[in-house]
Order: C-alpha cells, then structure tokens, then sequence
DNA sequence: ATACAAATTTAAACCGTTTTAAAAAATCAT
DNA sequence: ATGATTTTTTAAAACGGTTTAAATTTGTAT
C-alpha cells in the first residue's frame, strides 16, 4: 500500500486521489502525530533530527503543502499586504491617465517583487466612489484580516485628507508619494529639491524670465513643484510674476494651451519649468505650431523622465524620479511596520531625483 | 454596561478595547448562539427577519467585521485571484520595458475592478527564474490555497510552455494574450486581424513593396503579426521578399538599425508594417535622420496604439487593442471557471482591434 | 388539550494549521 | 536499579467562522 517502503507505520491518506493530503495525512503516514509533523515542517527545534528529515521526505513524495489559509488563522497573520491606488473621485480619469501608468509601474514592480522576497503577497485595489466608502475599504481590509499592511499612493489633496483619518487608527501602513501626516510613514521622491534643480539648471543658463506650468493645485506633487520654483527665483532674487504660473491639468492638451497664453504675453518668458513631461510636450507642440523653435526661441524643463519625453524631438530635460526604489522602501517599511508594531518613530524617506539633460534648454545670450 | 440599549439579554464583548469583535462576542451580546449571528449575517433565510435585524444592527453598532481568513478556511475558498506575470528569464527586463507596462497597465485594471465587484481580490505576482521554479510557484498558489484562479499573462513561447504543463492539472486558469492550449480557457486580442488591417490598409493606398519589422521570432504576438503579414501579401499575390522581414527586439533602437537596413536595399520598400509603436517610432528616427520623410518618402504602420505613437510626428497610424476589456473578459472567465468547475468547455475569446489613422501613411502614385 | 406541521434556534462538527503544557521516552549520574 | 535531567512526542486548545442535523418554539387544525 502507500508509503509503505518510506515509514516504518502508516496507512494511506484519506482520499488520495481528489483532495491534497493534509498535515493529518503526513501525520498518519508517518506514524507520528500532526504536531510533529507540523513543528518538523517548520523546522523546530523540539522534534529529533532524523524523525524531522523522514517526515520531510514523505511530505514532498505526497506533494504536501500547507494550507496557507489554516496557518494564517492559526497564526493570526495574513502575509497580505494591499497597495490603495485612488481613483479620480468623480470618473476615475486619474487611473486611465498615462502618466499615471508609468508612475504607477515601477512602484508596484519594486514593491510586489520585495514582498514576494518575503514569503508576503501584494494585493492590489483601487479605490473609487466616496472618501467614506474608501475609508471604509481600507478598514474593512485591515480589521477584516485581509492584508496585514497597507500602501497608500496618494496623488491628490483629497486622498491626504482620506489618509489623515487613519492616523490615529494605529494601522500598519505607509504612504507613497508624499508625507501627509507626522504620525505615518511615508516614502516619496524628492519633489521639491528636483523641481529645485529644475529651475536652477535654467537659472544657470542665464534665464531670467522663467514661468512655471503647474499640475492642478490640488495635486500633492505639482504643490510641491510650485514651491520650489517660488522659492528658487525668490533666492536669486527675481520677482515671482503671476502671469508666469499657470495651472494645468497634468495633460498635454493643457501644456499646450497654456503655452499658448504664455507667447502671448507682452513680456513672453524664455524659459518654462513645466509640472511634469506631458504638459512639457503639449508646450513643445505649441512652439512648433507658430513657428518657434525650442530651445533656440525657448527652453523646456519637464518632470519625470516619461518615456514620451525621450521620443519627442528635442528630446525633454526633465527629472527623473526613482520611482522603483520608492517601491523598494515603501515595502521594506510596511513588513517593519507589520512586524515590529506600528508604535515605533515614524519615518519619513525621501528618495534623491537625478536632472536629465536633454535638448530642450539652451544659454540665453542676450540679457535685458 | 455596553449594548444595554439595544440587545434584551446581554454581556460586553471580551476585550473591547484591543481586538475587534468576534461572532461570539456579538452573539452573547444578542443573547443568540454564534450560529444564529452567522446566518443572520448571511441573509439566511432561516433565521427570523426581527432577530435578523437585531443582530445586524448590533453589528453594525460594535463595529463587528467578519475575519476573512476564518470564513476562507471553513467555506474552503480564498476570495482571491493571483495574476502571474512572466518576468524576462535572464534579467527581468521584459517587465521593465515601457510597452510592456502600457500594455499590462490597462489588463490589471480592468481585471482589478471586475473581481472587486464581485467581492475578489487580486493579487499580482511578477515570475522570475527558472520555468520549474515558476511551475512551482503557480501549483503552490492552488494547491496552497493562496488563491482560487489564477491569470496568466504570456508574451514568450517559453510562457506558453509553462502554462502547457499545468493544462492537465485542472486549475481555474485563464490564459491572457494567446490560446496556448486547447483545454485552457484564454483571452487576447485580434493581432492577427489587427495586422491583417495594417497590411492591408498599405495595401488599399497602392503600396506593393511592403516590409516588416517583426517582434521576436519567440514571442506569440509577433509571430501572429507576422504570419498576418504574410499571409494578407500572398493573397493579394505579392510574392514575400525574405529582405523585407526583419526580426526586431519590440525596442526602439532596433526599429532604428532595422530601418536602416531596409532603406539601404537596392528595392527599399515604399511601406513599413511594423509590429509594435516603438519600433515603427524607431524607423521614424532613421527616416528624419536621413533626410527621408515620412509619410511622403515612405508609410510606417505600427502596432498598439501607445502614447508615444500620439506624440511623434506625424502621428503614427497603428492599431489598438482594447485591453481593459481582455482584463475585465479575463476576470469574468477566471471567476466562471471557479464557480462551475473547471471542467467546462474551454473558451477562447478573441477581442477585435482597431485601426487608428495618423498621418504617417500616404497614397503611393507612382506604381512600379 | 392534543397532535402535527412549520418556523426558528442551536449544539456540535468541521475547515487545517499552530502552539503550549503535559506526558512519554531516552539519557545520565549516582 | 533509581531518581533526576534532558530530549522528544503528543493531546488538546486555540484561531473564528460555516453548516447541518437535531432540538426547541410557535402556529394551526382537530
């Protein structure tokens, strides 16, 4: 019968041929009781070397394998962690956007494959309709023994304000992409010294007259971009104009038009630090359309590093963003988090961003 | 004391401040056994609608969430669907490349909302390494009970392989991109049609000398684009020239050096159908950087409809594949496949493309 | 009041592990 | 051989629900 040439007792499982055997199975195979079997599976010390290494043996000849659900109850963990993606409240447009794809990419490939390092599986949601129903869903997740952790990538004002509401929840989490709230952890890339760089490469090339396309001013990012370039040509000591800073919409279509009103202003800049690549290129294409050229006539700075940016000609200085690593670390911190209880410091990583030259900026040689 | 207002009989939950609320704790609070609670919650319609109302109420009060991980092990289903991703074998950077992530991007999309509906959760895991340790992995998902269904998104024909060795298995499993097998359930779009479209399209503008930059010979979708290539020129009585098919690595700069080629050869070709967006901006890139324009000096065609064919100019002509809708067609397959059994007759759903017009393909007026 | 049927509730088994305290077996010192 | 240790094994209680068969209550007809 089966097993027979492996232990020296034992009877065949129960219903060898539709069901995986379980730890009672092995159990009554091996002759011993299942709590052997179980403390031997995982390695305890408490259970006799060669009575170990035979019950592993049986365990891979009947293809045993744990019931991950049984442990995680037994264990009260879930080795679940979910990744929150907030959709556009109103028509989840946000999520559909490209450049929230490719944002979006890296920061899941370096997070799910650290987790996947860790015996952790990543679980994936996005969040649509109200903030209350998303609260809710994130609780749920949490207190209903989903996920054992949670990251939050927040794009937007409304889904810090969503986040601050969990703060005194004492929940493993880590919030991605800006740091909203002191007592959680978060990880983001360095904003406002790239926007910094940004705006000092073109400083550095004599520009004077430097506007500034903005993402919605809601967006967490694109405030974050606004400050630095108030505060960089506050330093050099050039007057902040408001006819230069313009609010888009993250779209190229949006970088087009305000290009637009920027060329029509009585004093035109020659230099624009744009939010991000997208409404960089929808700029570009408005200087083409009427006959200027960058970086001759004018130069661009996007964010970023999109792809689209290295295919449009000139090709797009922009900032590039350490997006994987942010992954990385957002859930390098989570399994602290998980594992060490949520009460410890909070941290707050910053991860350095790396300015791209491209073909898009050019010395300024006449000042005025 | 706790609940005195609400339940006629009642005692406060064990710990209330720590832990949440167990079935127990809300039913000794409803003075109901924990069985009564369980159907109540349920909607069982055994359980009498007042007390049922009751019951609920005072959950709703406490605040009680049933523990997912003890319904999943008692109902013996995990709630969970676990999307595989092929990761390159040697170094992963299939995963990494832009087209590869436009084209995932909308996949998990509409693969995450549909299971969300339907109370599921995805789960996502990139496979790397050998092809018996990612065998491993996938029965280990299954068999371990880490979820009920899996999807799998192939691009190699060494996918395909993998996925042939689990077709006996009978796993709930739905094939994305290819049907590999016959007895696994499957869902892609038209790339056959699709280019069927492209070529033909060339054609219908008076192009006789078409040429293709294919994809890896070892990838699916290049193999059907191309075989759609060859098969739209036989019959339309075009004799395939072997100089005219190139084989491309899916990335820019072998659009680049494959154009270059092509343009060398003593019969240069009037029309290229490349096979996806990224090469054909690459042979764009040659074309301006010979002097050459397109469309006027030759038409390109590429495949997929990425953002970049939107940004280049002339815009690319290009096919697109509705992939939010293979996502959402998979999850409805995969959750299918759980609920009745994997042992229904396989589907193989095929998804139409369409032909997006940009402005890189002309009327070609001189024959020849 | 009694028998019978229908509606409602519940006890108890079960899902497959982990873990701890106690029991059993083996080893050692006297 | 005996008692004291140490090593190894195991029984049994979790973990928190679901589900079924049996028990109880309620309602109806006689």
């Amino acid at each position: 019968m089966a097993g027979s040439e492996a232990g020296k007792t034992g009877s065949a499982p129960k219903n060898s041929k539709t069901a995986s055997p379980t730890i009672k199975d092995i159990a009554a195979i091996a002759g011993v009781s299942p709590a052997t079997v179980s403390l031997a599976l995982n390695d305890s010390p408490l259970v006799a070397v060669d009575t170990a290494k035979r019950i592993k043996e049986l365990a891979k000849q009947y293809e045993y394998r744990s019931n991950v659900i049984a442990r995680r109850l037994s264990r009260g963990c879930t080795e679940v962690v979910t990744l929150f993606i907030f959709g556009d409240r109103e028509d989840q447009s946000n999520w559909v956007l490209p450049s929230t794809w490719t944002y979006f990419n890296p920061i899941l490939k370096g997070a799910g494959m650290t987790l996947a390092c860790q015996n952790y599986h990543l679980q994936f949601e996005v969040l649509v309709g109200s903030q209350s129903y998303g609260l809710k869903r994130i609780l749920d997740t949490i207190k209903g023994k989903v996920a054992d952790g949670i990251l939050l990538l927040v794009h937007d004002e409304s889904d810090s304000l969503l986040c601050k509401q969990l703060e005194d929840e004492n929940i493993p989490a880590v919030v991605i992409n800006s740091d909203i709230s002191s007592k959680m952890n978060s990880v983001a890339s360095d904003n406002y010294q790239g926007a910094c760089d940004a705006v000092n490469y073109l400083l550095s090339l004599g520009h004077k007259r430097i506007a500034h396309i903005s993402g919605p001013h809601t967006a967490l990012n694109a405030q974050q971009r606004q400050k630095a370039y108030c505060d960089v040509l506050g330093q050099a000591g050039i007057e902040l104009r408001p006819e230069y800073i313009l609010e888009g919409n993250w779209r190229m279509d949006s970088g087009y038009e305000l290009m637009g009103r920027l060329l029509e202003l009585d004093n035109p800049p020659t230099a624009v630090f744009c939010a991000n690549d997208h409404m960089a290129i929808g700029a570009l294409q408005t200087t083409n359309s009427r006959g200027l050229f960058v970086p001759r006539d004018i130069s661009l700075v996007g964010f970023d590093d999109a792809e689209v940016a290295e295919v449009v000609s000139p090709r797009l200085t922009t900032v590039r963003q350490p997006l994987e690593e942010v992954g990385r670390i957002a859930a390098e911190e989570v399994l602290h988090c998980i594992r060490n209880g949520s009460d410890q410091e909070t941290r707050h990583t910053v991860v350095p961003t790396q300015l791209i030259p491209g073909r898009s900026c050019q010395r300024i040689l006449i000042e005025n």
